[in-house]
DNA sequence: ACGATTTGCGTAACGGTATAACGTGTGCAA
DNA sequence: TTGCACACGTTATACCGTTACGCAAATCGT
């Protein structure tokens, strides 16, 4: 059990303090919304946000939606390493589903290769409406 | 063959110059970029861009880059309908190339039904270095 | 223990990306 | 003819992200 607990890495107050925005929200955050939030906290430019974002991204601890250009707080167990993630994200509602596949990795990884362009990153994201929204 | 030829859709002043701006250019293009080239043609205020570039894109005549916040040009034969579209781009040259991919779009629609997610667009980006580069 | 390097922090200014809100003109259909 | 849809132009503004500067604390090799 306890795959990649992400308590392990200890940050600094900022880390910690946007890390903590982004964990108790429900959905992805933008930056600036970050920021916001945090004014009580003593934040006062972008600059802080993202700073502690570039940290929390490498860590591991917090994916970027590109096409939403916003972050989220990593909720898949198992996103360490270099698996290939995707999302999917309800136009609706606003939330983030985190999924792995190895069968979509794979394939990256064939297509990849078969054009011989060598991978450092894929950004996989479903934009669509959730269970949850389509029912209601 | 003559496999969805795009001049098919007549264009107004305004698409097609930004139309010609992408497919001129080797590679992706930002909206402020395409702006920057068409000064001369008249053009002043990005949303001249924007309103060009969204219904260029709505024609699948170009596509959007997400994680660049650029534009291409289409030249993928095949790009109708809704295949899914996976972009390979070379962090190094800039040059994107665009692959279509039955077994991967199997597997998205596939994961999507899983979550009971109603899909709507996919966006998949690849980051890396493309065989050029690596040789060169 | 010491300086040197690295890392994080704070602030100001700026540049790049995208849209809102307004009004104009043109073509077409009821 | 009137109403509608659509492309267009302009101004202003909102949102996203970085550069450049200086300072303070932590880390490390000697």
């Amino acid at each position: 059990m306890n795959e990649h607990v992400h308590e392990a890495v200890d940050l600094t107050k900022n880390q910690s303090l946007v890390m903590g925005a982004l964990t108790r929200s429900k959905g992805p955050l933008s930056a600036y919304t970050i920021l916001d939030q945090l004014r009580d906290n003593g934040f006062r430019a972008p600059l802080q946000v993202y700073r502690a974002l570039d940290k929390l991204v490498e860590f591991g601890m917090v994916h970027r939606l590109e096409s939403l250009n916003a972050f989220v707080a990593c909720r898949h167990p198992g996103c360490d390493g270099d698996n290939t993630i995707a999302f999917m994200i309800c136009e609706r509602c606003g939330q983030v589903n985190e999924i792995t596949d190895n069968a979509l990795a794979k394939r990256l990884k064939q297509l990849a290769g078969d054009a011989s362009f060598a991978l450092k990153k894929t950004t996989i994201e479903l934009r669509g409406i959730c269970h949850t929204c389509q029912v209601a």
